[in-house]
RNA sequence: GGCCCGUUCGUCUAUCGGUUAGGACAUCUGGUUUUCAACCAGGCAAGAGGGGUUCGACUCCCCUACGGGCUGCCA
């Protein structure tokens, strides 16, 4: 029996949910929770100059929107820190790590003065091998003894074999001269106390996977799989930021993008199963692998987003869309549904729902359900309603008042009503559109008046024809 | 500066030595239509450059260019 499969996704809180963090949860998640695996939330809080519990909370809200659930209470590495301390000093007994007196002072200097004479040395710590009785009675910091010479070999899942000079690094810190411990002894203490067996994260930690592989050896533990997905650029092929848009997950469900739809566009950047483009959650994590992620960097495509938010919109089920839409209005601080109108939108939510590419359009199209009459038409719509229009309008009213509610008898009327004025029936559609929903784009008339209902038609009507 | 990673249509990607280099988004043309969306048919569009290896390279190797990352008592 194979160990069962856990992976991580560990942000450090300095500010939203960023949308590369969020898709290598996103990966972390797919490939867990589609091998009967864990999936685990730890918060990297160990810079407490830069933490703040609303950026912590912001990534949890987030992940909860995106629907990555994870197991288990998240994790603060922080409160860790009396076990990193610990394992430093197991690493001091057990000769892999040593003492070192050097002050920040004396390194910053060190490195100055190479600078200047161009170079760029890796510092070496004059208290490596000294003699314990050599060791003043001053504040120290805990470094890694490092091999010096030799290679240490990754095998990663998506970089390949990845082959580092031991040269190349310098004894790396692990507890700080103030008690406290880095961020390279508290990932591998933390990855390994909680069991991860996969490491999925950002190829920026990719050479940082040298330094820690070290750790795990100097413990004895083993080595997780590694995985070094490459990060996600603009579209202008630079690194992603601010002046791109969007770059927290929170602000593309307030432009209106469904948590699923978002979850398939994310998963198809860096990551492909074929030829599929549109799938749901539950094909990704049946497809997910590492083998199928790419070594080059992705681009953001918001055109291909709202392609596929639209599909996903236009796919979802009445129920879910509306409950989704009212989180979106939510988070909008938008006024909520009232019952009627959640009503009306359950039952009209089919003849939308397969035109709109985001919530905001969803909305938008919905306008003749969320409206009661009189309905205020706009500038464009307003120039319909003429007096022949009006005219043909007051005509038709008579007949509904009548008539029985079904597409099939209301095709009947329009289209004779249509003949008897001699006009198409897009000239009569043109001011009915108008009529019932203020708009000149609109589903259809049809589908809008079995929606709203024979009164609120008839109502609307008369107003508009007035 | 050093080390590491990358480079297929505008974009996301398929290909894992032999293909007319495929799909999707975008875009363009035509059709359909009750407006919009959708839909149907079709078009445009790619292996960064240069050397090798091989009967044969997008695929393997080297160099160059370009992009990215790391190089902290940040994470």
């Amino acid at each position: 029996m194979t160990r069962q499969i856990v992976t991580r996704f560990a942000p450090s809180p300095t500010g939203d949910l960023h949308i590369g963090g969020a898709r290598t949860a996103l990966f972390n998640w797919l490939y867990a929770r589609g091998r009967g695996g864990k999936f685990l939330l730890r918060i990297e809080d160990t810079d407490r100059e830069r933490y703040t519990p609303a950026a912590a909370e912001a990534i949890v809200t987030g992940l909860r929107w995106l629907g990555l659930d994870w197991d288990g209470a998240a994790v603060s590495q922080f409160e860790q820190r009396h076990r990193h301390a610990a394992v430093a000093h197991e690493m001091l007994a057990r000769g892999t790590a040593y003492k070192c007196f050097s002050t920040a002072e004396e390194i910053a200097a060190f490195r100055t003065a190479e600078e200047a004479a161009g170079r760029y040395p890796v510092f070496q710590s004059p208290w490596r091998d000294a003699d314990p009785a050599t060791h003043p009675d001053a504040p120290f910091a805990i470094r890694m003894k490092a091999p010096r010479d030799g290679e240490t070999v990754i095998m990663d899942q998506v970089q390949g074999q990845v082959v580092i000079k031991n040269a190349t690094l310098d004894d790396m810190i692990v507890l700080r001269s103030d008690g406290t411990p880095t961020y390279m002894l508290a990932v591998v203490v933390d990855d390994h106390d909680m069991g991860v067996t996969h490491v999925i994260r950002g190829d920026d930690h990719l050479n940082n996977a040298a330094r820690q592989q070290m750790v795990y050896n100097a413990m004895d533990w083993d080595v997780p799989v590694w995985a070094h997905i490459p990060l996600i650029h603009g579209p202008d092929g630079k690194k992603l930021s601010k002046r791109h848009g969007a770059t927290a997950v929170g602000e593309y469900q307030l432009q209106g993008y469904p948590a699923a739809g978002m979850r398939n566009y994310l998963a198809r950047l860096g990551w492909a199963h074929g030829d599929d483009e549109f799938f749901t959650s539950d094909q990704a994590k049946a497809w997910f692998d590492l083998s199928g992620i790419g070594r080059a960097p992705a681009r953001l495509d918001f055109k291909k987003l709202e392609n596929i938010s639209g599909q996903h919109i236009a796919a979802a089920e009445n129920a879910a869309l509306l409950h989704e839409l009212e989180g979106f209005l939510a988070a909008n601080g938008q006024p909520a549904l009232t019952d009627t109108q959640r009503d009306l939108m359950s039952r009209g939510l089919y003849c939308v729902k397969d035109r709109a590419k985001t919530f905001f359009e969803l909305l938008d199209k919905a306008q003749f359900m969320l409206a009661r009459h009189p309905i205020l038409a706009d500038e464009a719509s307003a120039k319909l309603l003429d007096s022949v229009s009006r005219g043909i309008l007051k005509d038709l009213t008579p007949r509904l008042q009548t008539a029985q509610w079904t597409k099939e008898a209301l095709e009947v009327i329009l289209n004779d009503v249509a003949v008897r004025h001699g006009i198409g029936f897009g000239k009569l559609a043109a001011p009915l559109r108008a009529a019932l929903a203020g708009r000149t784009v609109t589903p259809s008339v049809y589908d809008m008046m079995l929606v709203i209902g024979q009164d609120e038609t008839i109502l609307r009507i008369g107003a508009a024809a007035a």
